[in-house]
DNA sequence: ACTATACTGTACGGTACAGTACCAATACGG
DNA sequence: CCGTATTGGTACTGTACCGTACAGTATAGT
């Protein structure tokens, strides 16, 4: 059919371009992106970009969709595959979570949700809740399944803390720039998390 | 004397120049702040205020000064007067904390330090140790003080754990745009960090 | 070979912005 | 009341950018 084999060649140049606005986005942020430089560094033509992407704020929604399905997509296969113990399961997703949160890719995403937020509301809303939130609501899932009587809190409210003590401070200085912490450090707060987290539970066994 | 006179009215104008300057920064970011708005916001001419600061850089680098400088004075202010239990002291730094940390104007701060990062190095570290990094170390040189024997790690990890517990998400989602917390999510979020935090430590007595 | 569709290259309109030039007005000190 | 420093107003330069127009080229199915 012609029709198909126009829209899988279409799809492919729709990707190139994206990956390519992807880079100069992450780069250079929303406002620092030029048209001109996504074209030039996607290798096509101007008209193209606008016969996939009709306008800057079409191109940049798209960008942000694809990132959070990229982002959310090794946590989502993790949630999957949890067995074992209570300590060992939490670590292994601490330490998926924490090691998607401090990729480049991540961290340019949160930056531009973060700093477009005014000039696109929503935006932040749709992110939180598909991005940050599933997982948190993920981990609460599993957290209802394993231990039922012994609760000191509302699963949800428990996996939002244990999800900030993984992140502790390492998101925080990723994002401001001080630096993107290596695989000691990550293990470390990992292990820190996971401590104070069970730690909460009553003394006795 | 004409000289001090000209500085006393000369500090004035920068001022007020600085404060419509941020005004206008917090709403559109440092990118979508124009020059020609903070004049008419100003209420003064273009002239007098590339006087005062040389160029857009200049300006956001005394903004960002400003506002850290602002940001920290309340609880460098707290931290003095801590007296009183653990659990007192504790849950009165971190609601402080809580409070500086989700104004708007902090948020507009982290937003523009995160999202200029890349055009402005060494931005976030400076930041970072002024900010953020002195609040950590301000808990940890109280904690140092009060308890020694029953430590289960350094106090400036102790400080950090803390600190992230209390920020939880209620900092990120602020950050994205979701909500700002109110004061009863603001309690329970510095109660639940407590509680949390002296649980860590053994269970007798 | 023919035709529809996808693509390239580039020039252009309109707009917005950083920073400068220049002159008039105003405030302040002696 | 005069002289000096500071300020106001605004026009201007150069540049960068978004989005469109248009004329031509490659690709793929029939």
């Amino acid at each position: 059919m012609a029709q198909a084999m126009a829209s899988r060649r279409g799809d492919r140049r729709r990707a190139l371009i994206l990956e390519a606005a992807i880079a100069v986005f992450m780069e250079e942020g929303y406002a620092g992106a030029s048209m001109d430089r996504v074209v030039q560094r996607a290798g096509g033509s101007k008209t193209t970009l606008y016969r996939y992407f009709p306008s800057k704020a079409d191109l940049f929604a798209a960008i942000i969709e694809t990132l959070v399905a990229q982002m959310t997509a090794p946590i989502d296969h993790r949630a999957v595959s949890a067995s074992g113990g209570l300590a060992a399961t939490l670590t292994a997703f601490a330490r998926t979570y924490l090691d998607v949160l401090l990729e480049p890719r991540s961290l340019a995403l949160y930056r531009m949700v973060m700093g477009e937020g005014a000039r696109f509301p929503d935006l932040g809303g749709v992110f939180f809740q598909q991005g940050p939130g599933r997982v948190a609501t993920q981990l609460a899932d599993y957290l209802r399944h394993y231990e039922l009587g012994r609760a000191t809190a509302p699963v949800e409210l428990l996996a939002r803390e244990f999800l900030s003590l993984v992140r502790a401070d390492l998101h925080l200085r990723a994002l401001l720039g001080v630096e993107i912490a290596g695989a000691e450090a990550r293990s470390k707060a990992v292990s820190r998390a996971v401590t104070l987290f069970i730690a909460q539970y009553p003394c006795q066994e």
